[in-house]
DNA sequence: TTGAGGTTTAGCAAAAAGGCTATATAATGT
DNA sequence: ACATTATATAGCCTTTTTGCTAAACCTCAA
């Protein structure tokens, strides 16, 4: 179930992304910016992020904005936390 | 700090082996049993495991019992929730 | 010291992941 | 229709990961 958000966090570069969208919806190319990896390759990073759900995009105009799938990073959290998690009473 | 984790955790059979372990430390045979796979490859996966921090060994005569690192894991989903996790209170 | 059981290491082949360039698609403005 | 900007896809190459077999390494018992 949660098998591609693993496989999506296991890169450095997509959970850098995440921490970008976590500050709010950018475009594609913002979110290049902020990377040496050329623009399609960010854009395949972000393809695996949208697979797992953990983002997804909304196309305005030229533009493409990516967001951050706050629901599924914390469902996945819960989940991770129910089975491996200690003692956090909630 | 986390990457080994995120890494190790990729794996399906990986986490499967660490849901072993959950429920009490083993021998690298009985966890190579639960496995369709040769014991060569599961020692490989302990040895990534190992090198993550989520696990440790040791040997009992000829006998070498993994146990779970229970304080990595607790410590790596502390940082994720900290990093991801919504407004959990504490 | 030899033998057997348990485990790891080496070395290889196949598959998956990641990066790049070139090209395609989409929307915009002229 | 055409050029321009934004993004995605295709195709290729290199590196990493994974699984296997064969061989080495440890420990125990005789």
């Amino acid at each position: 179930m949660h098998e591609g958000v693993f496989r999506a966090l296991a890169d450095p570069t997509r959970r850098r992304i995440l921490e970008l969208l976590k500050a709010g919806p950018m475009t594609a190319g913002e979110i290049a910016a902020h990377f040496p990896s050329r623009q399609p390759t960010i854009s395949r990073h972000l393809g695996v992020l949208k697979q797992a759900g953990l983002v997804f995009d909304e196309r305005q105009g030229q533009y493409v904005i990516y967001h951050l799938n706050a629901t599924v990073l914390q469902s996945w959290l819960q989940w991770l936390w129910d089975r491996w998690g200690g003692d956090h009473n909630t």
